[in-house]
DNA sequence: ATGAAAGCGCTAACAC
DNA sequence: GTGTTAGCGCTTTCAT
């Protein structure tokens, strides 16, 4: 196959220059060596040829790559999807280029993504786990080897690893508490796994909103699964299946509300009518345009930007000690304002 | 800055196994210069020590990457998302990595990104340009160059460059004929960039279902402009402005749909029970949860999976000559089940 | 079937 | 200031 845009290179440029590669490079790095003179020669130059570094040729002669590598459960989803702009945005502001790579919520692709990733030499990576990420080996051994690395949402068991979180146990307790304190006392949490941080805590802000009032929790009405829709709509079909139902369920996220929503549909019962939802997330930047369902908004936007920053503060070594860095979040009630999220 | 897991290299397996380089190298290629024997001894080898090939030197030497580069306008907007989920996964599929870059409507981001995804020597392109982009010489000189290249959604005007599109027309005309036999005339239209394809030909679909009626089109009502939310408000204060008020309104994307919603509601129209609004796209995969949205929906999977099928087709030469891919749109009325899309 | 040599395009170390 | 010399880790001739 034919192939190859006649790309310019940096010896193309010397020739026509009457000078040596290597005063073609620096000048182009704007290398202190090189006089102001012959700099705008060069870049002249490079400008009139469209003059394109190779981007290989580069990265494996200087050992780093600017380069931030990302691995993400999803992305057609609103919340990952949002806070994938964001690292992208905040990271390309800082000159770096991101690489997405996304393990739709596979373990074994998210190790592939972080081989892929490391042979690519990036500068530094964030990442979500997925839902059944179990083993944490491949990140110790990255953490080893000192390659500069930031958990974002969903963090692993791991010890001193820089994060950036929400207030999972905080954001699930208000959401709950809200039911409470309207008179929803028979209260559902259709939850995630609990071997991964949001799993655990939004199921520990569940269980103190409901001790805290002294409400009986219903072991029927609690189940625990993935975070996609058809892990909602099965825990739905669980919970119905015990044989009675609850007045208000608490989702762990968007899609598990989505299934629940599908699921309760299918049986004849009607949301929010019989049964109010408050899940994690959420399906639009603004909160204008009203949905069935309630959200404990997550700052998406924040979130990136912080992580991009650790990041590039850890790069840098700005900072030497492990940092976790954790957003509020805030209930939004469907068809109200936007209330403050009441933590406990 | 300590840095770099210590990356196994081919020469490390070559001294072990008491062989050359390039034996390893071929080995692990499956090359049929090597005996089965070798082969199998290289890969456990391989195996046994985590090795993995350096991209860029890789790369560099073969001067191929394997690599589909995209550049897309949005990433946190349902329709892109799952657009980018769907080419990530079939590429992969097909032992393809993605490197996907966000254009976030700028021209001139998107010229950048270009020149960056060409320096890594993608093996082929899938773009859906942005809203504003207007200067086609790059498009035009990266054809020159062979570089397979396939345009998605969005398609600049070049003749004969392959391309996965939806029944843009059809879908619009469909969603305005709904309007009008369910006797609702007076219809606005909220629309894109007559320089872009999908703006063209949604507003063609648009006038095509009025004249095909009889229903005059009021020109107060029909205002162009860019996709996002920021210009379905602007557009609606327009019509606002203009002193009368549609009873509906076909946006041109969902974003604009959702601008259109926080512009109305600002101004104390309701929707959908003073003005009824249908725009292309969609907010969820499943079509159960209900909207104050009508949608021409896009199957924006099948787009995702076509293009990259198209790409491969290109790459390895199985086609020659371009083509034009054109799926078509459902009409989802909210409340309603699907109905099959109506195209003049 | 295996390997030595050359080179992909660039940057870094050290001359001059 | 500028250029020379060596690689980065891999693949591709072309010998053997």
């Amino acid at each position: 196959m034919v192939r190859g845009i006649k790309a310019v290179k940096l010896e193309d440029l010397a020739k026509k220059l009457k000078v040596s590669k290597v005063t073609v490079s620096k000048a182009l790095r704007n290398h202190p060596d090189i006089s102001e003179e012959t700099k705008v020669r060069v870049r002249e130059l490079a400008d009139k040829y469209g003059y394109v570094p190779n981007f290989m040729a580069k990265n494996l002669s200087a050992r780093k790559s600017n380069i931030i590598g990302l691995v993400i459960p999803k992305i057609a989803h609103f919340f990952f999807g949002s806070i994938i702009e964001s690292i992208y945005n905040t990271a390309f502001e800082n000159n770096y280029e991101t690489v997405i790579t996304v393990s739709q919520e596979s373990a074994e692709r998210e190790k592939k993504h972080l081989q892929s990733l490391l042979s690519m030499r990036v500068d530094g990576l964030i990442i979500s786990i997925t839902e059944q990420t179990k083993d944490c080996s491949m990140f110790e051994k990255i953490i080893e080897s000192k390659i500069p690395l930031v958990f974002i949402d969903r963090v692993p068991p791991i010890k001193n690893v820089p994060s950036v979180t929400v207030n999972d146990k905080g954001g699930a307790f208000s959401a709950v508490n809200y039911f409470i304190k309207n008179g929803i006392t028979e209260i559902g949490h259709v939850g995630g796994y609990s071997h991964i941080n949001i799993g655990k805590a939004r199921m520990d802000g569940f269980i103190d909103a409901m001790q805290k009032s002294k409400v009986p929790i219903n072991p029927n009405w609690v189940v625990e699964g993935g975070f996609g829709e058809e892990d909602g709509y099965k825990g739905f079909k669980t919970i119905f299946n015990s044989g009675s139902l609850p007045k208000a369920i608490f989702a762990i996220t968007y899609p598990v509300a989505i299934g629940i929503y599908e699921a309760a549909t299918e049986l004849g019962i009607k949301i929010p009518q019989d049964i109010q939802i408050t899940c994690f997330g959420n399906n639009t930047f603004k909160h204008t345009v009203p949905s069935v369902f309630n959200f404990v908004d997550q700052p998406t936007l924040e979130l990136g930007k912080h992580a991009v920053q650790l990041l590039l503060d850890i790069i840098n070594n700005t900072y030497t000690v492990p940092r976790n860095i954790e957003l509020n979040t805030r209930l939004l009630i469907k068809g109200k304002e936007s209330l403050s999220g009441l933590v406990a």
